[in-house]
DNA sequence: CAGGTATATACTTTTAAAGGAATATATAAT
DNA sequence: ATTATATATTCCTTTAAAAGTATATACCTG
C-alpha cells in the first residue's frame, strides 16, 4: 500500500454514516435494507455510502434475488482491519455505534435477504 | 472518544500533506521551516496543515525565538497513535515517506531552530 | 408481458477543504 | 525605530463530496 491508497483509506472512513456501515458489517454480511433499518437513514444515502465504499476496495456486494448483499472485502488491508478493530472497541464508548449493533442483534434474520 | 470525535482523526489523516507531516513529527519534533524543506512545498501549505492538525488535537506547538516547533500531541489518543504505528510499518513500503526519513536523518540539526 | 420490490444512478444544490497570492504578526538584530 | 526572518491569517478560486429529488435498472411474481 502507498501512500495515495492510505489516504483513500482513511477518506472512507471518515464519514460518520461509512463508519457505521463499516462497524455493522464487521459482524458479517448485510442487505441494503437492512442497513437502511438500522441506521435509519435514506435508502440513496446508504447506497450513495456502499458505493463509495465499493469503489475504494473497502466492501464487496454479491446479488441474491432482489437483494445486494454487502460485505467486508476479503482482500486483506492491514490498515483497515486495524481501524474496523479499533471501532470494535469503541461500540461500548459511543452511543450510536452501540444502539446500531443492538438493533442489528435484534434483528429479524429469518427474511429472504438475509445471508444465510 | 466518540463517533464523531473520531471521524475528525480520520479527516485529518485523509491528506498526503498531513501524513507526511505526521510521519515526519513521529521521530521526533521539528521547526515549520523544517517541514517545509524536507516536503519541499510552501510556507503557507506547510503552515495551513499544522494549523488544522492543532485545531484538531493531534499536535501541539511551542514557540522558540522565531520558530514555532510542532510535535505529536501529548494527550493519549489511541486511534492516532495505532495510526502513526501503521504509518511507520508503511515507511519501507512507500517511496515518499521513506524518502521523507531519509532527508530528515540528513538534516543538519545544529541551527537555531532545533529542538535539542 | 405487467406490476412490484430492491437497489443504483443522474442531476442539482450546498458545504468543506485545498491551494495560491497577498498581507499580517511576532520575534530578533542592528 | 527600522529591517529581516519565521510563521500565521485573510481572501479568493477550485474541487470533492454530501444530501436530496427524481428516475433508471435488475430481478421476481403472476
Amino acid at each position: 500500500m502507498n501512500s495515495e491508497e492510505l489516504c483513500q483509506v482513511y477518506r472512507c472512513l471518515c464519514d460518520k454514516t461509512r463508519l457505521r456501515i463499516l462497524n455493522l458489517l464487521s459482524d458479517g454480511a448485510l442487505c441494503v435494507c437492512h442497513l437502511q433499518e438500522i441506521l435509519n437513514e435514506t435508502q440513496v444515502k446508504i447506497s450513495k455510502h456502499l458505493a463509495y465504499l465499493k469503489a475504494h476496495g473497502l466492501v464487496e456486494s454479491e446479488r441474491r434475488a432482489n437483494w445486494m448483499i454487502y460485505q467486508i472485502s476479503n482482500k486483506t488491508n492491514p490498515i483497515l482491519e486495524k481501524n474496523l478493530k479499533c471501532l470494535q472497541d469503541l461500540v461500548s464508548e459511543d452511543p450510536t455505534f452501540k444502539n446500531d449493533i443492538k438493533r442489528l442483534h435484534a434483528m429479524d434474520t429469518s427474511a429472504a435477504c438475509c445471508p444465510s
